[in-house]
RNA sequence: GCCUCGGUAGCUCAGUUGGAUAGAGCAACUGCCUUCUAAGCAGUAGGCCAUGGGUUCGAAUCCCGUCCGGGGUACCA
């Protein structure tokens, strides 16, 4: 799947491929593979549609460029219906597809549901999808909203290419970070909780993993002053001890400890679900370190029994991997706890027992590519079958003007705080524009918030997954130009078209009159509308998101080209208006199936 | 040091089987609302595609070197 397959192109491209074959044999006496023929849309400066570059054909026709695509023209007129002309710039033959070809794709287009779209059917392969992955001792942030967008999109996008998807989620619960917020709440807490205090729950225990480091430093400072270490004050610091003693005492299975574990926890998770449903994500299943950790430790061990694994002397278990190109790793520490590989090799095993899995993506960031590369080389090595055929969907990092995000320093942004002021700010802009007269306050409130999300979603997915990000809160949150907004006020400009027409009693008539005369305009957005099928694909194909944001952005532009050079409505003669009318709603439905697939709602007005 | 990803306009980004004169948006400047929503459209300006070689009819794209930056690199997750 992940390798480049040839696209699924439009059926002309396979019948221009296959005469433009056809016609080296006939005039040059050459047998060509199809694959030798290059095809790609007409630059728009030159006229056409579709451009066969002849350069390849050159050492067969034995002809200059320009005789030889002249050959391959007039070969091609002749024995293709759909080619009304063509024409020849240097070495590259531009040909010029038949409006009525384009009238009958617009046609396909405006008749199917879900154009675009693969089915998904009981044959389907299943895909499963982790991501967001949070650890339960602080509030999601716009790190966790890259990773979050980019994991619910790729499985809409994967749905759209008729796959089976399960959404699941590792929430990695255990571990020295949450018994940092619990030693601190019990010293400073004085019994607060979500709703004495009125915090949200991963605020509030993201609170006390603040307070946590905070006093930790002070105390590492005092015993450097002390004259100690470094090394040995951050090992012997009050916090730090009492941090660890809650673990072991968290792995001994303590009543006291496991139940305030639990009760934190929850907090943290009832405050998830609120950011989760802000932000419009959801799973199908959830997995807890807690439980899996243990999984994990057992097939480590069972490694050390058949000799996969080895032991050092201090007890700690290490797998080779110098015959893989790679270094020892680490699986289970001198005093025997798990660290977070053993955890995924855990999980991974589970997941395979859970549900017959065709494929497994990892949506984790990019400083986790060793990680991955080892899971899979370990998971194979301990015999399962799945482990090299793991996806390590890796992403780059949201940087901030000033640097990277550091939660100590304080400069992260907060996914609630940022959701937020997206939505405050889209409530103004449109109450300044004035556009959302007659709706009640629900309706409204609901628009800004679609408004918000859509520009902060756009704005995160439209960059290519792999790539380093920056996010500036105040460019961020633009509503001009190439955004969510513009798209979402396209559609929108489209459904106020629909229903001005429906008012004044024009109904559609879905039987296009094919004689029709089609403006340069309009034969571009059916051009347009015509690749989406294969957008869809290659997002599937690339796992990027990206893909579509861009394709949705150049029909979006387009369509406000034509939108303000042509009137629809105003347009006298009928069967062109029924065209323009057809074009507008095709571009719409196109418009929300491909923002769909970014997880981004667009709105009937704006 | 080694591994890995990246470097395209002042800024943020497109540009994937090598193809024609490298594209958008933002910011700046200029026009266009008695006409279907101006969150729009049109225009001006802005580039040695980090850099040096190579491959070939042709390179932002492929290969090698160099410089700069991100990430990783044996008991954090």
């Amino acid at each position: 799947m992940r390798h480049k397959t040839k696209q699924v192109k439009m059926s002309i491209e396979l019948i221009i491929r296959d005469k433009v074959v056809e016609a080296v044999e006939k005039l040059y006496g050459q047998t060509v593979d199809s694959s030798l023929v290059q095809l790609q849309n007409t630059r728009k400066e030159f006229e056409g549609d579709l451009t066969v570059v002849v350069f390849p054909f050159l050492r067969m026709s034995k002809k200059s460029p320009e005789q030889t695509a002249s050959d391959l023209g007039k070969f091609l007129q002749d024995h293709v219906a759909e080619i009304s002309r063509f024409n020849v710039v240097k070495g590259f033959l531009n040909l010029v597809i038949s409006s009525s070809y384009w009238l009958n794709v617009l046609n396909d287009a405006v008749r199917q549901e879900t154009y675009g779209y693969k089915q998904v059917t009981p044959e389907s392969k299943l895909v499963m999808v982790e991501y967001s992955s949070p650890n339960t001792n602080k509030p999601l942030h716009l790190g966790h909203i890259r990773n979050n967008l980019l994991g619910f999109s790729l499985c809409e996008i994967l749905k759209a290419n008729g796959y089976k998807v399960v959404k699941t989620n590792i929430v990695n619960d255990r571990g020295i970070h949450i018994c940092k917020s619990m030693v601190a709440w019990l010293k400073w807490g004085n019994g607060q909780t979500p709703e004495s205090s009125g915090i949200k729950g991963d605020h509030l225990v993201g609170d006390y993993y603040v307070k946590f480091d905070q006093e930790y430093r002070k105390e590492i400072a005092e015993l450097v002053e002390k004259g100690l270490p470094k090394e040995e004050a951050e090992q012997q610091a009050p916090s730090m001890q009492a941090a660890r003693e809650m673990l072991r005492k968290w792995e001994a299975k303590d009543p006291e400890t496991i139940e305030l574990w639990r009760t934190m926890n929850q907090w943290v998770y009832d405050g998830f679900d609120v950011t989760y449903r802000e932000l419009g994500v959801d799973f199908d299943k959830i997995y807890y370190e807690s439980e899996t950790y243990l999984y994990g430790k057992e097939e480590v061990l069972r490694g050390l029994r058949e000799g996969i694994f080895y032991q050092k002397d201090d007890g700690s278990v290490w797998a080779d991997l110098t015959g893989e190109g790679l270094d020892h790793k680490i699986l289970l520490r001198s005093d025997g706890t798990s660290v977070y590989m053993t955890q995924d090799i855990g999980t991974a095993k589970e997941r395979f027992n859970d549900y017959k899995i065709d494929k497994m993506i990892y949506v984790v960031g990019n400083e986790q590519n060793y990680h991955f590369q080892v899971l899979s080389i370990l998971l194979d090595k301990l015999g399962f079958e799945f482990g090299k055929g793991l996806h390590h969907f890796s992403y780059g990092m949201v940087e901030l003007p000033n640097g990277k995000m550091k939660s100590r320093e304080g400069t992260v942004v907060d996914a609630d705080d940022l959701m937020a002021e997206m939505v405050e700010v889209a409530r103004k802009t449109s109450e300044e524009l004035g556009k959302l007269e007659g709706y009640t306050e629900e309706q409204a409130r609901e628009t800004y918030k679609m408004i918000a999300l859509g520009a902060l979603k756009y704005f995160i997915l439209k960059v290519d997954p792999k790539k380093n990000m920056l996010f500036n809160p105040e460019e961020s949150i633009d509503f001009n130009g190439n955004t969510g907004s513009f798209i979402q006020y396209t559609h929108a400009r489209i459904k106020s078209v629909l229903r001005k027409a429906a008012d004044k009693g024009i109904s559609v008539d879905y039987n296009l009159d094919q004689g029709i005369a089609v403006e340069g305009k309009e034969q571009e957005l059916i051009k347009k509308i015509s690749l989406f099928p294969d957008v869809v694909s290659e997002a599937g194909e690339m796992y990027s998101p990206a893909v579509i944001a861009n394709y949705v952005y150049d029909l979006v532009k387009e369509f406000n080209q034509f939108y303000h050079d042509f009137s629809i409505l105003g347009e006298e003669d009928p069967g062109k208006r029924n065209l323009r009318l057809i074009l507008a709603e095709t571009v719409g439905k196109v418009i929300k199936l491909g923002m769909k697939l970014l997880g981004v709602d667009v709105p009937e007005r704006m």
